[in-house]
DNA sequence: GAATCACTCCAAAGCGCTTTGGATGAGCAA
DNA sequence: TTGCTCATCCAAAGCGCTTTGGAGTGATTC
C-alpha cells in the first residue's frame, strides 16, 4: 500500500492522488507493483508498461523489473566496463520501454556535480534594462548546454548584492558552473569567483584586472578604431559617438578605439561628441537631435547599438537630412536575430558580430573547463566584420 | 585526515586542493575540524569561523558546531515551532556567521521539491528566432521568483521533440512548474502537461484547447479591434495588417480582432492587404514597401511589433512619404525596456502592454499554483491602452 | 504521588542516485 | 586438486537534507 502512494505521488501532486486512484491505467499499474514482490517480472512479460510512460520510474524498480542490482542497472546506464554487453543491452532497451529518466537531483546529489550552468545577469535597479543582447547570446548557449546534457539556470542578481549571490551559488550547489555577464571595468567578481573556485566564463572583458581568466569578447576596441577611421577616410572630421555606459567594459574599450582613430589622423577629440547612456532608441534619437541643432554638428554618428542607431536615424530624418548624403551612421550590429540588419544590403554601415555565435562558445569554453579543471583559462577575442551599408558616405563639402 | 579532504574539495576544485593545504586560514579551519571531535565547540569559541566565508559548511557542521542535532539546526531555521525561540535565535546567527547556505540538491532531493521554475521557449529551426519580448518577460518573473526563493531554469525545446521534452522534464525533476511559451493554435502541449501533472501557466492562451488550465494573456483580439478602430475612424479605408505568424494564438486573435473592426464598420477586407510572418524590422519595411507602391496602397499599417513598425517606417521614408500625414502606424508596444516607445509623446500610436509585469505576475500565478496545486486553474487577461503618439492622423483625401 | 501534558530536543530512516569493496563463479595453469 | 585471474555482479555506504517517531524534562492536574 505504502509503494502505491509513493507511486501516485510520483505522478501527481498528492492532493491529485485521490482522484488517480481510479484511473484504470495506475490501477493497473498498481496491480503490477504489488505483483513485484511477489514474483518479479520477467523481461517478456510486461506489455502494458510501455503504454504508461507517464509514470514515473527509477531506478530501484527498474532494477527489480529487470531482476538486478541497482549497481549493475546504474554503470549498465553510464557505461561503465564492468557490465556484460547482454546485459547492458537488455537494460538499455528496459530503460527505454519504462521511459526511465534518472532524477537530476539525485545524481546530482551522488555525484557532486549538477549538470547545469548558470548565467548570472546583473541588473541595477537605476536602469533596469535587459539587455537586448542576451536572448540571442542564451540561444546560442542553450544548443550547446543541450547537447551536452545540462541544463540553463538563470539569475537575476541586484548589483549591490553580488558578492553575496555568487556565493550563494556555490555554496547551493545548483550550478557547475557560471556565465558572467555584462562585465565592468576592474570587475570585483572574477576575483570572487576565482576565489570561490566555481569554473566561470567572462561574456567580455575587464580591464584593470590582472588574474587570469576564462572569457570571450570581441574585440571592441579595434572595431571601432576600424569603424572610426572608415568615417575619417569618408573625409568626416566631426564625429559622434553614442556609447554604451562606459563603465561597462565593452564601451570603454569602444571609445578607446575611437580615440585612437582619431587621435591617428590627427583629428581634434572633442567631449561635447561624445555620450555614455544606456543604448535605447531614444537615447540615439535625443543625441543626434541635440547635437545636429549645434552650428557645428557632427557629420557622422558612431553608435553602440543598432538600436541607438535606429534612434538616430529617425533624427535625422526629423531635421529634414538624408542618411549618407548628409548624415553617416556606423554601427555595432550583434547580428540580433530580430534585428536584422537589412538583407543583400545592409542598412546600416556596421560592425558586425554574432553574439548567438559568442554564446554558443563561450559555453562550449566552459563545458571544457568543467571537464578538465586543471587546465588553464581560456581565451577567445573575436573579430568584427566591416559591413558597408546604405548609412555611410563622403562627408558633405 | 579524510575530513580535512572533504572540507577541501567542498571548497575548492580538487585540481586545487593541494595548493590550499597551505592556505593559513585553512589549516586553521583544519585544525578546529580535527578539534571537532575531541571537544566540540562552544557558541563563544571560535572567532575565525566569521572571516572564512568562503569555506562552506554544510548542516552537519553547523549542528556540530551548536552541539545540536541536525534535527532541531534544520527546524530552527525552516521556522518550525517546536523549537525554543533562545535556540532559534542561536542557530540562525550561527548560520549567518558561517555562512551556511543549504544544498539546493540534497533540500531538493528530501522535499520533493525542485525550488526552481522552468521556462521552456520553443525553437524552431525553420525561423530561429529568439522572441525579443523574452527578456522583459523574464526580468519580471525573476524578480517574483528571488523574492519566493526559486531559480529559474531555461530550456529550449525544438518544436519536433516537445512532448519528449516535456516529459523529461516532469522525469528528472529539476523543475516544480513550468511557464509556457508561444502557444499556438490547439497547443497540444496543455494536454500533456496537464495529464503529466506538471504545473504550469501559459503565457497566451491557446484557442481550440477546452481543458482548463492557467493562463494570462493580454486582450489582443480587443486590443487590434479598437486599434482598427481608431484608424478607421480617423477616415482610413485601406488598412493593412502586418501580422506574426498566424499559427501563434496571438497573431491569430489579433487578426480577428483587425477583422472585426473592419466588419463593423463595413470595410472591405482585403487579403492581399494582411501579411504574416516573423517580426522583424526587414518584414515590415519589405511588406510597406511592396504595398505602397501599389496603386491602392493602403493609407494605415497595423502592425504586430514595434520592430516590424519601425521597418514600416523606413519604408515609409524611403517612399518620400510622411508619417501620421501620408501614412499612419499603429502597432502593438510590449514596454521592452530597450525599446521605449518614445518618451512624453510616443512615437508610435500603440496598444500597450508591459510585458515585463506580465512575466512578474505569471510567476505570481505559477508560484501560488504550485503551493496550492488543489486549487482551479487561474486566468487573467490584461488589457493593453491605447496610446496616441505620432504616427497617426486622419486619412488623406 | 501518579498521570498527564506541553515543550524541547534527538536518532534514524528515508529521498534516488553513485561508488566502494567485495562476492561469486568460470576459466586456466600448475 | 589448488591457486589465481577475469569477468560479472551485488550489498551497502554515502551525498546533505527533511521528517517520523519517540525520549527526556518539568510543570500541571487529579
Amino acid at each position: 500500500m505504502s509503494k502505491t502512494l509513493r507511486f501516485v505521488s510520483a505522478c501527481q501532486s498528492s492532493a491529485d492522488a485521490e482522484k488517480f486512484n481510479n484511473h484504470a491505467a495506475l490501477q493497473n499499474l498498481y496491480a503490477r507493483q504489488g505483483a513485484l514482490h511477489v514474483a518479479p517480472f520477467r523481461s517478456n512479460l510486461p506489455l502494458e508498461f510501455k503504454a504508461l510512460w507517464k509514470y514515473l520510474v527509477n531506478l530501484k524498480q527498474l532494477s527489480e523489473y529487470l531482476n538486478l542490482s541497482q549497481t549493475t542497472v546504474s554503470r549498465a546506464l553510464n557505461g561503465y566496463p564492468e557490465v556484460n554487453e547482454n546485459t547492458r543491452t537488455r537494460v538499455l532497451k528496459a530503460a527505454q520501454d519504462l521511459n526511465y529518466r534518472p532524477n537530476t537531483r539525485a545524481k546530482g546529489l551522488a555525484t557532486g556535480r549538477a549538470l547545469a550552468i548558470g548565467h548570472v545577469i546583473p541588473v541595477s535597479n537605476q536602469h533596469e534594462m535587459v539587455n537586448p543582447v542576451f536572448g540571442d547570446f542564451i540561444a546560442g548557449a542553450g544548443a550547446a548546454y543541450a547537447r551536452a546534457g545540462y541544463d540553463m539556470m538563470l539569475t537575476l542578481v541586484p548589483d549591490q548584492e553580488e558578492v553575496r549571490a555568487y556565493q550563494d551559488i556555490k555554496a547551493r550547489g545548483t550550478v557547475d558552473g557560471i556565465i558572467v555577464h555584462g562585465p565592468i571595468i576592474n570587475d570585483e567578481r572574477i576575483a570572487l569567483l576565482s576565489r570561490i573556485g566555481l569554473p566561470f566564463v567572462v561574456h567580455g572583458r575587464s580591464t584593470d584586472v590582472n588574474l587570469p581568466y576564462s572569457w570571450i569578447d570581441v574585440n571592441n576596441r579595434g572595431a571601432f578604431e576600424r569603424g572610426t577611421q572608415f568615417l575619417i577616410e569618408l573625409g568626416h572630421r566631426k564625429i559622434a559617438l553614442l556609447n554604451g555606459l562606459e563603465h561597462m567594459d565593452f564601451a570603454f574599450r569602444r571609445r578607446k578605439g575611437y580615440e585612437n582613430a582619431l587621435r591617428n589622423h590627427g583629428v581634434f577629440i572633442d567631449p561635447s561628441l561624445m555620450r555614455s547612456e544606456e543604448m535605447t532608441e531614444v537615447y540615439g534619437y535625443r543625441a543626434a537631435k541635440e547635437m545636429l541643432a549645434r552650428t557645428d554638428a557632427p557629420t557622422a554618428f558612431v553608435c553602440s547599438s543598432i538600436i541607438t542607431a535606429i534612434g538616430v536615424r529617425r533624427a535625422v530624418h526629423d531635421a529634414g537630412l538624408v542618411l549618407a548624403r548628409d548624415v553617416s551612421i556606423i554601427t555595432h550590429d550583434d547580428a540580433l536575430s530580430y534585428l536584422e540588419n537589412g538583407d543583400d544590403v545592409p542598412i546600416f554601415t556596421a560592425l558586425r558580430s554574432s553574439v548567438r555565435y559568442a554564446g554558443s562558445e563561450a559555453a562550449e569554453m566552459l563545458l571544457s573547463l568543467i571537464a578538465l579543471p586543471s587546465h588553464a583559462p581560456k581565451t577567445r577575442l573575436l573579430e568584427a566584420d566591416l559591413i558597408i551599408g546604405r548609412s555611410t558616405g563622403p562627408a558633405a563639402t
